[in-house]
DNA sequence: TTGTATGCGTTATCAA
DNA sequence: TTGATAACGCATACAA
């Protein structure tokens, strides 16, 4: 059918021979309409293909029906597509709008909100690490008396935050790895955001279970500031006298800066080195050797957060939370037995 | 300061002594103000904070200062993130609105632009390969009255399309192959698409640069359903007797498919085997060896897209192309000599 | 060059 | 339970 673009409220009400105020209402599931008017309405808008107007209906509720995903713009591996690619379904599902906002500069970031708020006025933010603890942030979206939820924040609460369970899927890769034998065990992570501590912690059980000492050697910290300065390190820490046999990485990118490494210093993977990496990224099956990773649910960690946004605390009602946000191992070819 | 959030243009021209029209004209650039009238108006919304509300000008307008961004939902590569980080930063110069849409159906793909124009009326499209000659669509973005830039589209025009010069940075990565010796260059294409055609014009201008026929048992053509077909294929055209000494492939991603199926077949790279990729995604520097590619300047072309479709399409204005669309070639070290 | 009054399409008020 | 009318904040026809 042709939809005409004109059409309003007035149109659907004389078709269906009741007041605009009753299509309002039925549009708007308000339950004091009796069951015969909303039948009217109801076969008005199919034959007069009525659609409401969101500008309209934005202009008079204050409310924007638009929801805004802040990402840091590291367009090195396919986070945020993904992440976009989930929430993105569970716009649709609510007629919700997604604007994305990938952020270069993180010092300016409160000030950037406020803008976004006062053009756009979105009624969400869906913060990712590493800026889900910024509390200028959350402080600027706070005074404007709008929702926000928080991807893997350091400060967990029931309401404003989404979780993976990162800690499970590293402590069976790590176990992995000490199965085949590997006591020297190095971690590559940034030891300060939340998802850094729960990889951490995975790491840390895994060798609990077996019964063996942390070497805090065998850590390295990031973010760094290039490329450049993770080899440099990697390297250092593979040329040590008593060198890691295995590797376990932050995401599946530094794992391949240790790949990078590995056959600059002519050690063979998986023979001479173990490596795991995290994120299950989908260029992490094609490196080679293929890599060992922790799959992680990026996909539904946006379907997750949107619909905890939007249905939780922007239309208040009752989310049951049903994705699935298990990490879990994913056994490649990057990890062999201790020789 | 603190912006209080229910200013309106009434309070603006209260505060400045003049009336709401006079504030609309400067707000809107309108010329027939008094250079007096108009100081006293810009001081006022500087003072009391004052932003215009959207959605009012949205629903009075019929303009919906909002573009969407059409891409194909492969999250492989960097491709998408690279495009909106570029287009953003032109909406935001002009005060539009970027609503991205990751198509996962491409069926079905006019009917959702119907939906998408329906509910959010975007003012603008763009298209991005493989869906910028999807006729149906653009047939739904002109029964909308919008407007619609195609990105490397089949059918080229002034108005409608954003190019980059592709056939002259694979010339001259087909070329440098061809200088190092090469004389069997494998190509994995898409043949059918625009980027194809190009891809595929350079690697024809270098060979006859060099005087050199085309062998066309040298082309694999895609897309294809897998990886695994991709590998296959290229397994096959690397076991034959005369196999190829180089391999040109249509993006970074197939690159690593080639690099993948090299090392299960014991073929070193670049000694055995030269790879060039195209798109210099941000991983392509972390394979080893390093891989050697065209840099496309993808966060450009988002900027072009963008800029020409507001600009000249959406505000009638003059655009003038400012952007670097050239595509060069990176030599890292996937190439060596013939030897 | 400037101001007044009206309407965009929706939801909300309040009386019936 | 329903409907007439107002109001959201802006841009513009038209009058001055």
């Amino acid at each position: 059918m042709k939809t005409d673009k004109n059409l309003t409220v007035h149109d659907v009400a004389r078709v269906a021979g009741v007041s605009i105020k009753t299509v309002s209402r039925v549009l708007n599931n308000d339950p004091t309409v009796r069951d015969k008017n909303k039948e009217k309405v109801l076969s008005a808008v199919a034959v007069t293909g009525y659609r409401p107007d969101l500008n309209a209906r934005r202009l008079r509720t204050g409310q924007s029906y638009l929801i805004c995903l802040l990402y840091f713009d590291y367009v090195s591996n396919s986070y945020s597509s993904r992440l976009v690619s989930g929430a993105i379904e569970v716009c649709d599902d609510f007629g919700f709008d997604l604007m994305v906002r990938p952020v270069k500069d993180r010092k300016s970031l409160a000030e950037q909100v406020r803008n976004i708020a006062a053009r756009s006025n979105p009624d969400g933010y869906i913060l990712t690490p590493p800026m889900s603890d910024d509390k200028d942030v959350i402080a600027v979206i706070e005074e404007e008396n709008k929702s926000v939820i928080k991807i893997l924040p350091m400060e967990l609460d029931d309401i404003s935050c989404v979780n993976c369970d990162i800690v499970a899927g590293v402590r069976e890769a790590v176990n992995h790895l000490l199965t085949l034998g590997h006591r020297r065990v190095a971690i590559l992570n940034f030891f300060k955001v939340r998802g850094g501590l729960l990889r951490y912690q995975g790491y840390e059980e895994a060798h609990r279970q077996f019964g063996l000492p942390i070497d805090s050697t065998l850590q390295i910290d990031g973010p760094m500031e290039s490329d450049e300065d993770y080899e440099r390190a990697i390297r250092q820490m593979l040329s040590g006298e008593d060198r890691p046999t295995a590797f376990f990485t932050f995401n599946d990118y530094l794992a391949t800066l240790v790949y990078k490494v590995a056959s600059q210093m002519k050690l063979r993977i998986p023979y001479d080195l173990s490596v795991i990496g995290y994120d299950d990224d989908p260029s992490s099956k094609n490196l080679w050797p293929p890599l060992s990773t922790v799959h992680q649910p990026v996909v539904n960690l946006g379907r997750a957060a949107a619909g905890k946004l939007i249905q939780q605390q922007i239309l208040k009602q009752t989310y049951n939370h049903s994705e699935d946000l298990k990490c879990r191992y994913i056994q490649r070819s990057s990890c062999g037995p201790l020789l």
